[in-house]
DNA sequence: GCCGTTTTCGGCCCGACTGTTTTCAGTCG
């Protein structure tokens, strides 16, 4: 069972629990485990085998690995199946709109027998609600409201969507001139998060920080022309919608406390709440204005966020690790990564043309590369299998490979890879011949159809691809699209094991839509000795662009520069690569020289 | 249900905002 299976069944619990009136701790303890078990790299499958190892994670004691026996062994959990009897599963759905929590969804289902959203906005259209204790007639008017927004959203946004947003919001805040010293995003936009529920934004005023300054900026954001809603309007914090549906919160702040807020507001929520648990046995308090000490109330830190670390005895974490997967024990440990930044990328390995389905030539793409100041790229047309892309057989490869050499010399300034991005077929054979592979400089291979086979058929074509002595990088390696498809089913630490000992690299697709790997699969590959390229899969010139997701996701997953041989110049990344069958990797170089100048 | 720089029991982050109250509970992030 999948890790993400096991959190959502926790999940639910926790939330049933809260429903139910249990105790703030016990659904707590659910809580945490679930978000845990969603995002640590390592299958809990495997874990379970072995109580102890269960039992060592965060959170995880005696009773919860109990129940993690129970919905491996079962494929359900008794204490949840005990609750459903209780409450209906969309009750669910009623806790997620906008205001319902869980005192007034379990009131509305004990007294209204109200289940189902469709049942909460009933009662609000019809005035049931106004006379009754603990809602009145605005809360009438705010679930419908919020059931407009459950309907018409699934309430996240892919994180090239959220940037957008955050930019136009960002530049409009700015407009105002003088009076801003600072606008800067944070939430999980800033911790690189592949889909963003909201927009954060901290304000920092200039001059002296009066209500009157904060007045102001409120006044100017108000006007913003796309507000479809205002949410909420206090002394220091604003709330609004935007048609399509994302939420902006703006929070003013004084300059001293820059560093706590964005730190707070940065998150994630369970970075924040362990900071604080650290703060407190430290004799701190933490709030989003300032570390201060809890005898005297003094502040000790606020302005930045690495002196509230240095003083919490912690080195500076970067917002991408700050998930709680042990960012904080590698800290203590001085063993926090290096991480991987945009400059260290020296080439993309992933691109489509006008061969297959590109919009851009193999110049343009190779001009555009170049003006990144990328030194290599990799030209990645499909293969016939793909017939939807126009996919090239081995007579256009050939073809291809010749033009992409031309292009090299007419272009200039940056080295071409002749290469293709090859289907893995239903049976794990390659869509083209091994001749054609041969004359490759490199083999980029991946799975376009037959998505849901059976996950020991999918884990045995995907080995034999891998088999392949011409295979070198496997791409977006578990086919996931983001917000809509979810990724195929096979035994991930076997293939990433094959790859270690085949020397094939996987793939970061740095797309929005894919980022696959994703953070916890690159931690996965990482810690299992795998050699990782980051790629854009560019289907035109701008969406080269794209790196920065892949950087952003890779980051996410604890990698460094050399964890990720794109960042080696053109030599040394060609020696990394798995070598192609009848060349040690010396004369690879010299046989591509030949090929060109011949 | 978990866990210990204050604890093996008794807490579990903390503050802003709203709406319904008339001092606070519920919700949110």
């Amino acid at each position: 069972m999948e890790n993400r299976e096991i959190a959502r069944i926790l999940h639910e619990t926790a939330e049933l629990l809260e429903i139910d009136g249990a105790i703030i701790g016990r659904y707590r303890s659910y809580e945490k485990a679930a978000e845990l078990i969603y995002s640590i790299p390592e299958r809990i499958e495997e874990l379970a085998k072995d109580r102890k190892k269960l039992t060592e994670l965060p959170g995880i004691g005696d009773n919860m690995a109990e129940h993690i026996d129970e919905i491996l062994k079962t494929g359900d959990y008794g204490l949840r199946k005990k609750l459903l009897k209780k409450y209906p599963a969309t009750l669910l759905d009623v806790l997620s709109l906008q205001g319902l929590g869980p005192k007034k969804a379990a009131f509305l289902w004990k007294n209204f027998k109200a289940g189902t959203v469709e049942d909460v906005a009933k009662l609000a259209r019809e005035q049931k609600l106004r006379d009754v204790p603990g809602f009145g007639e605005k809360t009438e008017e705010n679930i419908l409201r919020a059931v407009e927004f459950f309907k018409k959203s699934t309430g996240r946004f892919r994180i090239n969507a959220a940037e957008a947003t955050a930019e136009q919001v960002a530049a409009y805040i700015q407009t105002l001139g003088k009076q801003i010293a600072s606008v800067t995003p944070a939430g999980s936009l800033r911790r690189g998060k592949e889909t963003i529920g909201d927009l954060d934004f901290i304000v920092i005023p200039a001059g002296k920080y009066s209500q009157k300054s904060v007045d102001a900026i409120f006044e100017h954001i108000l006007k913003y022309p796309p507000i479809e809603e205002v949410l909420a309007h206090g002394e220091n914090k604003i709330s609004f919608l935007l048609p399509n549906g994302m939420q902006v919160d703006v929070r003013v702040i004084p300059p001293e406390s820059y560093g706590a807020a964005l730190l707070y507001f940065t998150g994630s929520k369970e970075h924040n709440v362990a900071l604080r648990g650290r703060a407190n046995a430290m004799g701190y308090t933490l709030n989003e204005y300032a570390l201060t000490t809890l005898k005297s109330g003094k502040t000790v830190a606020g302005k930045t966020e690495a002196e509230i670390y240095a003083k919490l005895d912690l080195p500076y974490i970067e917002p991408e690790l700050r998930e709680m997967t042990g960012e904080i024990e590698a800290a203590e440990a001085g063993k926090l990564p290096k991480l991987i930044t945009l400059d260290d990328i020296r080439g993309d390995l992933q691109m489509h043309t006008t061969a297959s389905d590109g919009k851009n030539s193999i110049e343009e793409m190779a001009e555009a590369a170049r003006d990144l100041g990328y030194e290599y790229i990799a030209l990645t047309d499909h293969s016939k299998a793909v017939t939807v892309a126009n996919g090239l057989d081995e007579k256009r490869t050939l073809a291809q490979i010749k033009k992409i050499r031309a292009a090299e010399k007419s272009v200039g300034g940056i080295r071409l890879l002749a290469s293709s991005e090859v289907d893995i077929l239903k049976n794990g054979a390659l869509d083209l011949s091994d001749e054609v592979l041969a004359q490759l400089d490199l083999v980029v291979v991946s799975i376009h159809s037959y998505m849901n086979l059976e996950r020991a058929a999918m884990t045995e074509r995907i080995l034999a691809a891998l088999e392949n002595p011409y295979t070198q990088i496997l791409a977006h390696p578990t086919g996931r699209l983001v917000l809509r498809r979810d990724p195929y089913d096979y035994d991930m630490e076997r293939v990433f094991d094959a790859c270690r000992e085949r020397g094939v690299a996987v793939e970061c697709n740095a797309y929005p839509d894919r980022l696959d790997l994703r953070d916890a699969h690159l931690r996965l590959a990482k810690q299992r000795g795998v050699k990782v390229v980051i790629s854009t899969d560019a289907h035109s010139t701008s969406q080269l662009q794209v790196m920065k997701y892949g950087v952003q996701t890779a980051r996410r997953g604890w990698l460094e520069a050399r964890d990720v041989i794109n960042t080696l110049p053109y030599e040394k990344f060609l020696a990394a690569l798995r070598a192609k069958p009848g060349s040690t990797k010396k004369d690879r170089s010299a046989s591509r020289a030949r090929s060109q100048s011949g």
